[in-house]
DNA sequence: CAGGGGTTGTTACTTGAGCTAACAGCCTCG
DNA sequence: CGAGGCTGTTAGCTCAAGTAACAACCCCTG
């Protein structure tokens, strides 16, 4: 493929040619007459051809000169349309969004009417999808994430702020010998995979005893096993309000931990979509304190 | 409309994004990586948003970059095409050729068969018209002009070379006391427009006398009205040699001067064409010497 | 026809964009 | 775990290219 001339001079050209005067393209360029004129003179001199002839105070440009300003015309333009599209972009694609399943199954399908009758919800692309999305390589604009809420390079709030705290079935064995945190270190543990007893227990500067016995994946069953007393679980306020509420479960003890764990909204802080995901990430945080606590999801 | 951003800017990314490599880019643009990564960031800073991400020893273009990339990809091509379709105009591109019309139905239409069957006269495009075409801004390549073979900017090669000498009919009154030039100022003088008397007499060191009298624009008519006795012209070789072989006209006396006016082939040394205008002037030439003489054309 | 305003040609000089070079950190793969 | 390969980053330099200023030329107007 053949080089390239130097783009400015192809520009010079192309707007020397336009103007068929060196000042007016020198002016639309923002430079001297003198550089317009010298990068003409270069590409004359790459090109082995002659492309102005200069006839009285108008610049003439060749047959050939001018079919050749055309074509470079059209180039720049594609590439001027190429970042125009890419700004345009920022604007008018739908904002990529990768959402935890359970999120979006126990949380967001519930509200997503709503979402979508407000402005916060208009040209979205929901993705839900298990894996950890890449912001940059996957184009994903935002996510709605489980965890600590600290990832490396992106910006995040939370969604729901919850708390933790032992709970286990009225009839629980011993239970009027719980008393305080220590209290539990003899008492039967049941586990979770994702949100073990250590957080509770080194809230409280103890040695967690070994995540070992009943270790359940599924919040549910989890409590299912606490109703029927066979041990301790540690239960999450948004989670165990109802249970709480209809007697089927009981804290033996007053004292709540705060999680770090929970849903956060996360997006890159150099966003070129940041304004938009603003609007979204406000609904969100908006609607998820409005009906704090019972519908809160359960991560995978 | 946006500002472009610096052109081999968007070449890194195109190139960067089509290797998936910064290094590879560089390489095919002839740069360092350094070069390459600096180009991106700057990119990445004026169009505010991340082009690319790092995995692993690869980078991967963000959907937004690669779709960027490919219309950047569209609009160089365009650019390499436009520069490259003139260089093919060179060679592709008719040859084009201003005529002088006395010259292209007296001399050049006779030998068109011949010349459009020879290599030489392939893909031209014959202009016949009387004004001087303008090389540059017409797109002319080539020209026959009559003239003295010198104009400005550009070289020419003589296609006949002509004398002129003193003609008139053998019955010319006082014929028998011309014998040279001195005398000729006072006999009745023919003249012609484009061959004036003056071209002999200077000649001769002679002051010319006044061009008044008889003036003829056509040559046909200034030799007729010798051939009448009317008076003595000026002849051209190429164009009398029949009228003195039959007797029609004579030559008071010997004795001739070449002539700088004539046909001429006209180009510019700096063409882009130039060789096939060596090729189609040099047939020219070889035709001319062929045949000099009887069939020389008459300027207008 | 002179002269003012406008245009391009041309040059020496200068400046800063952007490249190189070199080193560091990280990844991959054998 | 080390070698080789990739990109990130910085300092520093280089030279491509623009400016400025003058010259030449053109055109129009009073």
């Amino acid at each position: 493929m053949a080089r390239l001339p130097p783009f400015f001079a192809l520009r010079a050209l192309e707007a020397a040619a336009r103007h068929r005067s060196y000042s007016r393209a020198a002016e639309e360029l923002s430079v001297t007459h003198g550089a317009v004129s010298q990068q003409i003179r270069r590409l004359e001199a790459e090109l082995g051809a002659r492309l102005f002839e200069r006839r009285g105070n108008a610049m003439i440009p060749t047959p050939d000169a001018q079919r050749l300003a055309g074509e470079v015309a059209r180039g720049i333009d594609v590439l001027k349309n190429a970042v125009a599209d890419f700004h345009a972009a920022a604007v008018h694609d739908p904002l990529a969004i990768s959402i935890d399943p359970q999120f979006a199954s126990r949380w967001l399908t519930p509200r997503l009417q709503r979402l979508l009758a407000d402005p916060a919800g208009a040209n979205l692309e929901l993705r839900v999808e298990e894996r950890r999305a890449n912001f940059v390589t996957d184009g994903v604009d935002m996510a709605v994430r489980y965890g600590a809420g600290v990832w490396d390079g992106v910006e995040s709030q939370r969604l729901f702020s919850e708390t933790l705290f032992p709970v286990c079935s009225p009839n629980l064995p011993g239970l009027a010998d719980l008393h305080g945190p220590t209290d539990l270190l003899g008492a039967p543990l049941l586990h979770h995979t994702h949100r073990p007893w250590s957080l509770w227990f080194s809230a409280f500067g103890l040695q967690p005893p070994p995540q070992q016995g009943l270790v359940f994946e599924d919040s549910v069953m989890l409590l299912e096993a606490a109703a029927q007393g066979i041990g301790v679980a540690l239960g999450r306020s948004g989670l165990v309000e109802q249970d709480l509420r209809s007697g089927r479960l009981v804290r033996p003890f007053e004292g709540g931990v705060a999680s770090e764990l929970g849903f956060f909204i996360v997006w890159r802080s150099d966003s070129r979509k940041l304004g938009r995901i603003a609007t979204l990430r406000d609904w969100l945080v908006a609607e998820a304190a409005l009906y704090s606590g019972a519908q809160e999801p359960e991560p995978a």
